[in-house]
RNA sequence: GCCCUCGUAGCUCAGUCGGAUAGAGCGACCGCCUCCUAAGCGGUAGGCCACAGGUUCGAUUCCUGUCGGGGGCACCA
């Protein structure tokens, strides 16, 4: 493209040449608008432009190129042979779900994706669901392109909401009622009935707290690498380090008898206190020096937050920066609040009648797959409705069900083929060229674009971009079992061959997508 | 008052670096099973991309403002 612009003795060469996929099929393969960009700079007209450069690359037309056109105000349109998305379904196959779709961007690179990171007070609850599915999401997209990832769960162990933990478990023990500014839930009562009577009921708790959330989040899929408990901190003495540190920087003044971090220097709204004037720290010195910590193990930090912490964004990038980072080194990935509904009715939660829904109920009620891929399904700045009646339906309301659908029905042709006497031919035997049918060429043309919605996906820390792509090709895949039998009377041995190696092209790329989302699929339903 | 975020079909939402006639699913309506699961496929209807300016050859996309929903503005964790 460029070479061909030189020829056209364009000036100046534009510094990028963008090709994208048009969104109309009819608008070809790949397009290009670099003749309207050009255009204007270069001193020309973009649609006679457009028409030299056709002309000059349909004279020597790169592999796999049928034809060169021009379209609209100056796109340059290519349209590829078939033989192209041949060439993607022997990649697919060949590479795997192994090493299709996976980018090496990261490697050589670390980093911290640090989620959930619930109080050890009682156990994960909705309000963290979406924010575990999506921070495992990330870390995936993140390893398949090649990162090094850390995934963490920040324990919070110290502060008074220990205290009141403790003590709320001891009160149920004794059969009493919790203190006002106590825990109330049910899940209170029934821990303290086992714990131990010479158990420390703070230390206690606190296991007893991981111990569930732990479980409860393996059930959702969701695997920590570390659990970093606060009081860890305390005792490493890294508080006070990283006190001594942003003092020598001068990033730190006292007044009022409290000591203060000029976080305004870095951008925040007002500066910030770190021990409070009697002594106490208060939770930013603790977080700061956590994060400081982190820094240490990873180039890069990703904290998933829930919408009602981000107001705290500005305040921990300041810090970072007193630090020394550059502010962009911490990312913080903010998570919509979920609205969880049941029949379309609200579900009410109270933290204070400890009247919540935990996450091991939403797993319990519609299995992890349908719940993980449901909390992918949009973006994190959307503010999200949750139906639980919805995501546990087995009807087309519920998109779930159209993907796993389409798992399952490649998993049904492989059987019927077996049964019918076929099994796969090594592909070098096959003739791919039989692929032809539209619905066909549908299913790899979907297929040739994950490698691309892999890595923006990743790159954009947007899960849900793999999300709708996994719909779309289990759309493709609906229509070219409709359209195209596998085995069948009418279908030659050679074309059951090839259609035999575009399913399980199909079922590569859905595996991949899938594993993404940390969602398995039933080969039946 | 200030900050963050969202506003796209009746509903739930995609829409990448600004591109062509703005997409999908559900819902509505009309079709399609003698064969791999009809839990599917095809078609029709449905849009002032909240509103008003600006930048641009070109704006759903970028900038400013207004309106509306959600969240946040502690020497609380």
């Amino acid at each position: 493209m460029r070479d061909a612009l030189a020829a056209l003795a364009v000036e100046p060469l534009p510094e990028r040449v963008d090709l994208e996929r048009p969104a109309r099929k009819e608008h070809g393969d790949w397009s290009s608008n670099v003749a309207l960009a050009t255009a204007k700079k270069a001193g020309r007209n973009p649609r006679e432009l457009a028409s030299q450069l056709v002309d000059h690359l349909n004279a020597d037309l790169p592999p796999h190129v049928e034809r060169v056109e021009i379209a609209g105000p100056g796109f340059v349109n290519f349209h590829l042979a078939p033989t192209w998305l041949h060439d993607v379904l022997s990649d697919v196959v060949t590479l795997g779900t192994e090493g299709f779709a996976r980018s090496d961007a990261g490697v050589g690179h670390t980093v911290n994706v640090e989620f959930v990171s619930a109080n050890p007070t009682g156990p994960v609850h909705a309000g963290h669901a979406r924010g575990a599915a999506y921070g495992d999401s990330v870390a995936r997209l993140l390893e398949r392109c090649g990162y090094g990832v850390t995934r963490e769960f920040y324990i919070n162990d110290r502060g008074v909401q220990m205290q009141n933990f403790g003590a709320s478990l001891a009160a149920r023990k004794k059969g009493e009622e919790p203190p006002e500014d106590g825990y109330k839930g049910q899940y209170v009562t029934d821990w303290a009935a086992e714990m131990p009577d010479d158990a420390d009921p703070v230390a206690w708790g606190e296991d007893r707290a991981l111990a569930d959330q732990r479980e409860a989040l393996a059930a959702f899929n969701v695997h920590f690498d570390v659990w970093y408990k606060e009081l860890a901190l305390v005792d490493s003495g890294a508080i006070e380090e990283t006190l001594d540190e942003l003092r020598e920087k001068g990033h730190v003044f006292d007044d009022d008898g409290a000591t203060w971090l000029r976080s305004t220097e870095f951008g925040d709204d007002k500066d910030r206190v770190l021990v409070k004037s009697d002594g106490e720290l208060t939770y930013l010195a603790p977080d700061i020096a956590y994060h400081r910590d982190k820094f240490s193990r990873a180039e890069r930090l990703i904290n998933v937050w829930g919408a009602d912490h981000h107001g705290y964004v500005p305040r921990m990038k300041a810090a970072m920066q007193a630090l020394g980072h550059d502010a962009g080194e911490l990312e913080v990935a903010i998570v919509q609040l979920v609205e969880l509904l049941k029949d379309g009715e609200p579900v009410k939660i109270s933290k204070r009648s400890g009247n919540l829904i935990e996450l091991r109920d939403i797993v319990d009620e519609v299995g992890a797959d349908a719940a993980r891929l449901t909390y992918l399904l949009q973006s994190i700045d959307s503010r999200q409705t949750v139906d639980l009646a919805v995501v546990a339906s087995q009807g087309m309301e519920n998109p779930v069900y159209y993907v796993q659908m389409a798992h399952a029905r490649i998993h049904g042709i492989t059987r019927k083929a077996a049964e019918a006497g076929f099994e796969r031919a090594p592909l070098n035997t096959v003739d791919l060229s039989l692929l032809t049918h539209e619905r066909e060429l549908d299913v790899l043309r979907s297929l040739s674009e994950l490698p691309e919605t892999v890595l923006s996906a990743c790159n954009d820390r947007a899960p849900h971009r793999v999300t709708t792509w996994v719909r779309e090709l289990a759309g493709a895949f609906h229509g070219f079992y409709h359209d195209c039998y596998v085995v069948g009377e009418g279908v030659s041995p050679e074309l059951t061959q090839a259609r035999l190696w575009l399913v399980e092209s199909a079922r590569v790329g859905l595996a991949i997508g899938l594993d993404l989302l940390g969602v398995s699929a039933p080969e039946q339903l």
